[in-house]
DNA sequence: GTCTATAATTCGATAGAC
DNA sequence: GTCTATCGAATTATAGAC
């Protein structure tokens, strides 16, 4: 009695997931043009033509490996005054966890559709979180803040400028937090 | 005696700008992986085997497309208290004015050599001018100062998020300029 | 479910005629 | 100096055996 009859045993969905985890970091490391399917599967220990009968395409496989939540908080429960910092933390820790996001980054920047994607990340995600938390202006400050965070991971995780990736958490968070806090609570000219 | 005998006619040197030019057109806009040479000689009007014999292979053009000059001021000649102001205005100026750094932005996500190239650019042009400016910190201050520049020209020319594209020159000169006063002359905390 | 074999493109690069 | 023709390699994707 060891078969499953309800929800369908799930046969192999492991094999699902090892071309998932293989594709994310691929696509994080080299992105969408450079990683091909021959080296993901290869990385999965499986045959190629696997990848295509589970994801259809190429496109396929990178909409399933480029799923990603922020998994921001609920801003109206921090603190005003500690906004920047409670956020610089928060995408620093999911930068750090999850090569998603560093794959969307690199694929980006020539792939209209991984652009699409972050824009829509952006809409769904950042923006109403920031709605939470700011008074006025919505639009602009969710922008100025996406611009920040971006930056920062662009140049710590993507283009390893030497200052940025030597830098530790701590004055990171000192340095880039008041920033965040000006776009979300200040105004342009303080 | 329309010879000249001495530096030598230049001749069809046309033909090499005009590749240069198509060149970086199609670099920013593709990226190095996407943008073939063969794309690029149709734009130049030329035949793509004239590219190789110019530029001996596509990393050679791509070099050769990527040279660039920031053309930051004297630091020293500027006010401290508009240090913010003109840096901003002076780097969008550059980005809207020369896609070659857009070029370089698309290219380095993936291509490990134009990342290096960007490390350059940041260790002989930008460190130095901040130098001129910053009282000590110096390679911190000029990181957190790319890492914004950086996200301003990245959300805005390449990821294109909309409120980034919508505002005008003087919002984000307003919203900008003090955050990277903040990080040549502030302090973490204020 | 898994793999072999291969089709159909596309690319960078080369050789050589004119 | 410019172009035609083509090579060799690599890629995505498909068809079908086991």
């Amino acid at each position: 009695m060891t078969e499953p009859t309800a929800t369908r045993p799930r046969r192999s969905d492991a094999t699902r997931a090892a071309i998932l985890r293989a594709a994310r970091e691929r696509f994080a490391a080299e992105g969408y043009d450079r990683a091909t399917i021959r080296a993901i599967a290869a990385d999965a220990r499986i045959d190629p033509s696997m990848v295509m009968r589970y994801y259809g395409s190429k496109e396929g496989l990178f909409a399933a490996a480029a799923e990603f939540d922020l998994r921001l908080p609920d801003l109206a429960d921090v603190p005003p005054n500690q906004l920047g910092e409670v956020l610089v933390r928060h995408f620093l820790d999911r930068w750090e966890s999850d090569e998603t996001m560093a794959a969307l980054l690199r694929t980006a920047a020539t792939n209209p559709g991984a652009a699409e994607r972050i824009r829509a990340i952006f809409a769904e995600q950042v923006a109403p979180a920031v709605a939470q938390a700011a008074p006025a202006d919505l639009p602009r400050r969710a922008g100025l803040f996406a611009s920040q965070m971006l930056g920062l991971a662009l140049t710590r995780y993507v283009l390893r400028l030497p200052p940025m990736v030597e830098m530790d958490r701590a004055d990171l968070v000192a340095w880039v937090a008041p920033t965040v806090q000006r776009y979300l609570l200040g105004t342009p000219g303080a």
